[in-house]
DNA sequence: AAACTGGATGAATCACCAC
DNA sequence: AGTGGTGATTCATCCAGTT
C-alpha cells in the first residue's frame, strides 16, 4: 500500500470515529476493501434463565440486557451472517477479523466464517486468571473464552508481527492460550453512579496483543460492537487508524471521552497488560491422572505410616481419606503436614519422595511456557 | 437403576468389546437410551494442502489419512450430523457427551450439537504442555484443542463429581481450561516397524479426568471413533463397562492387545470423594426428638438474630415462624438460608452450629448400617 | 507507614426431591 | 407435570477502612 493510497482512503472514511447505530447499515454505507483489520465483540446469546446467588446470598448481576437477547438459534445465526457478511466485503483482501464469544455463540461465528469464505488462521484461548467461579458446583469454571483469527480468504497474505509477539512473550514462540487478567479495577470505567459502564468492557491487554500481533502502525481497525471502546483505545495509543460503530448513546458517551484522554504510544499504561507468572501448582491429583502413581498404589511416610492412593488424587488411609497433606495430619496426629515430603512411592525397594513427581510436571511447564 | 436393570443391560449389549465397522451403521443397530456417556475423537478435516517441513527440511508427519478427508465442509456437516444424531438416541436420558475437536472442525460440531437439542454444559481447553511449534512463524503456535461436554437436552441431570475433581485440583473447583501433555514416549502405541500405530491417539489423562468427572463404577461408555482404544483403556481401569466402534482392522488389533494387558483398579481405588448431597437427609425435627435440643431453647445467628426451639421442630423467631431455613432466610431478608449452617446452639458460653449434631446422627446411621 | 481485614464483584446457559 | 420445601454452594483480586 503507497502513501497516496493511505491519503485517499483518509478522506473519504470515517477515521477516529464512533458511527452511531446499528452496525449492519454502517458497515453497508462504507465503501468495499477498505479495512485492515476488524475486531469484533458481538452479542454472546447467554440465553440466561432465572437468577443466580452467590453462597453468601448476594446476587450475582447477570448480563440481562435487551441487546443480548435472541428469539432462537435461527435469529441468531441471521444477524450473525448478515453482519460478517458486510464485515468481510468491506474488508482488504489481505485484511483480517478477530472475533471473540463463549460456547454459547462461538461455534455458530466459527461455522459462519468458514462458510462466508473466510479461513481460519487460529483459534485462541482467553484464559483468564481471575474468573468468576462455578457457585452452585455443577459446572466447571468457566474459566476462558475464545478468539477466532481468521483471514478474508485462503491463501491471502495477512498480517502476523512473528517478532513482535515473540518479544513479548520472553523470547518464545506466542501459542494459542494466552493467560490474562479479566478487566477489573481501575480499568473497569464506571457510571457517575458508580456501576459498571458496560456488562463486557475488555481488557486492554487482551486487545493490545491482538493489534500489536496482527497490524501495522497506519492501518485501519474496525470495530462494528464498539461498547466503550477498548478497541479505539489501544489503536489510538498504538497509531493505528480506528472506526468504532456503536447503537447506544451511552456507550459512545463514555467511549468518546475515554479515548480522547489517551495518548499515542502511552507505553507506561501497555506494560500494565502482562501477567503475573507464579510458580505453578501442580495438584497432587495430577500425578494419579498421568499414570505417575496409580490408584490403589501404597505411598508410605518415614514414620512408617502407609495409605493408598485414590482415582480422584485423594489418599486413603486407615479411618481416613482426604489429600495427602490431610491423611499424612491425621496419621501423625499433628496440626498440619507438609504431603509433598511427608509421603514417599517405592521404586526398585527406594523411597522416593513423591515431590520428585511434581518437580518433572513443574520442569515441563516451565518449558511450554 | 436397579441391579436387574442392569443385568438386562448387560446381556443385550455388546459390552467391553470393538464393534467392526462404520460408526453410523453400528450405533443404528444399539437400542435407544442404553448408553451413560459417549467419548467421540472423530475426524478433524484438517485440508491440509501440501506436505510440510521442518526448519531443518525434515517432514512433518501429519495427518493425512483418508479417513480425515472430506471433499467440503458440506459433507462433513452431513457426517457430523448423521453420527451425533444416532449419538444422542442411544444416549440415556440424563446422559452426556463429550467431543473433542480442532478449530478445523469443532465450530462445525458445536453449532450441530446446539442444533440437534444437546445442551452444552462446557466447553473445555485442553492446553497442550508440550505442543509441536510452528514451524513456519506464520501463526500462533496451535497449542491446544477443544472439548464439548453437552447433555443429552436442557434440564436433564447429568453426572458431574464436582468434589472429586475438586479433590483432584488440590480443593480448588475444576476449571474449563485443562493442562496435560500430549501423548508421547511409552504411552505412545507403536507398530512393529517403530511408527506410530494412531496419529492422533489421546492421552490417558484428558480420559482419565473426562471419565472420573462426568460417568460412576459401572457406567456404560461409548467410542464411536475408537482407534487405538484410549476411551476404553481408561475405563476398564476405572471399573467403567465400555463400547468401542472402530472402522480399521488394525486399530482395532492395537486397541485389543492393549485393553487386555489393562487391570482395573480396585474397589477402594475407585471410590471417590462424595458429594454432601449424597447424604441421608436429617430432619431437624429429629435433634428435638432426641433431646439433642429442647423445645424452648434459643439458638443464634452469626449475625446476632435469635430464634426458640419448638417442639415440632420449627422456629419460632419476631414475627415469623417455620422451618429453620425458613426462619434464617426471613430473618435476613435473604431468598434463601440453609439453617444448619445459620444457626447455633450454645455450650459453655461457645456458640456451635446445630450442624455437628446432625453430623452426630448420620455417624450413628453410618455406624449401625 | 505498612500490614491486615472485610466487603464487593466478574459474559453464568449454576438443585433436587417429595407430594 | 407443577409446586413447594430443604439445603448445598466460591476464586482471585481490588478497594476501603482499620490496626
Amino acid at each position: 500500500m503507497t502513501k497516496m493510497d493511505r491519503m485517499q482512503g483518509a478522506q473519504t472514511l470515517p477515521l477516529n470515529t464512533i458511527l452511531a447505530g446499528d452496525c449492519i447499515e454502517q458497515m453497508a454505507a462504507l465503501p468495499d476493501a477498505c479495512v485492515d483489520l476488524i475486531f469484533a465483540d458481538p452479542p454472546y446469546n447467554l440465553q440466561l434463565k432465572g437468577e443466580l446467588h452467590r453462597p453468601d446470598n448476594s446476587r450475582v448481576d447477570a448480563v440481562d440486557d435487551d441487546w443480548d437477547r435472541f428469539a432462537s438459534f435461527e435469529t441468531y445465526d441471521q444477524f450473525t451472517r448478515a453482519w460478517l457478511t458486510e464485515a468481510r466485503r468491506i474488508l482488504k483482501p489481505d485484511g483480517a477479523i478477530w472475533v471473540i464469544g463463549s460456547y454459547h455463540n462461538v461455534f455458530r461465528m466459527g461455522a459462519a466464517l468458514q462458510d462466508l469464505g473466510y479461513w481460519i488462521l487460529n483459534d485462541v484461548v482467553w484464559r483468564k486468571s481471575n474468573p468468576m467461579p462455578n457457585f452452585r458446583g455443577k459446572r466447571f469454571t468457566n474459566a476462558h473464552e475464545t478468539l477466532i483469527w481468521a483471514s478474508k480468504s485462503e491463501g491471502a497474505r495477512y498480517t502476523f508481527n512473528y517478532e513482535a509477539l515473540k518479544a513479548m512473550n520472553e523470547g518464545i514462540q506466542m501459542r494459542s492460550d494466552w493467560v490474562l487478567p479479566i478487566c477489573t479495577g481501575g480499568e473497569r470505567l464506571k457510571t457517575d453512579s458508580g456501576e459498571k459502564a458496560h456488562p463486557t468492557q475488555k481488557p486492554v491487554s487482551l486487545l493490545h496483543r491482538v493489534l500489536v500481533g496482527c497490524s501495522k502502525p497506519g492501518d485501519v481497525i474496525l470495530d462494528p460492537f464498539f461498547g466503550t471502546g477498548t478497541t479505539g483505545a489501544v489503536a489510538k495509543a498504538l497509531g493505528r487508524d480506528w472506526i468504532g460503530i456503536e447503537r447506544d448513546p451511552g456507550y459512545r458517551e463514555v467511549a468518546e471521552a475515554r479515548i480522547g484522554k489517551v495518548r499515542k504510544f502511552d507505553k507506561a499504561a501497555l506494560e500494565v497488560t502482562r501477567a503475573k507468572r507464579a510458580e505453578p501448582r501442580v495438584p497432587f491429583g495430577t500425578l494419579v491422572e498421568r499414570g505417575m502413581l496409580q490408584p490403589g498404589e501404597t505411598l508410605v511416610s518415614a514414620t512408617g505410616k502407609s495409605a493408598r492412593v485414590r482415582a480422584d488424587g485423594t489418599l486413603i488411609g486407615l479411618d481416613v481419606s482426604g489429600s495427602i497433606h490431610q491423611v499424612g495430619a491425621a496419621l501423625e496426629g499433628a496440626p498440619s503436614c507438609n504431603g509433598w515430603t511427608y509421603w514417599h512411592f517405592v521404586k526398585d525397594g527406594q523411597r522416593v519422595p513423591i515431590d520428585v513427581l511434581r518437580q518433572q510436571i513443574r520442569a515441563e511447564m516451565h518449558a511450554a511456557r
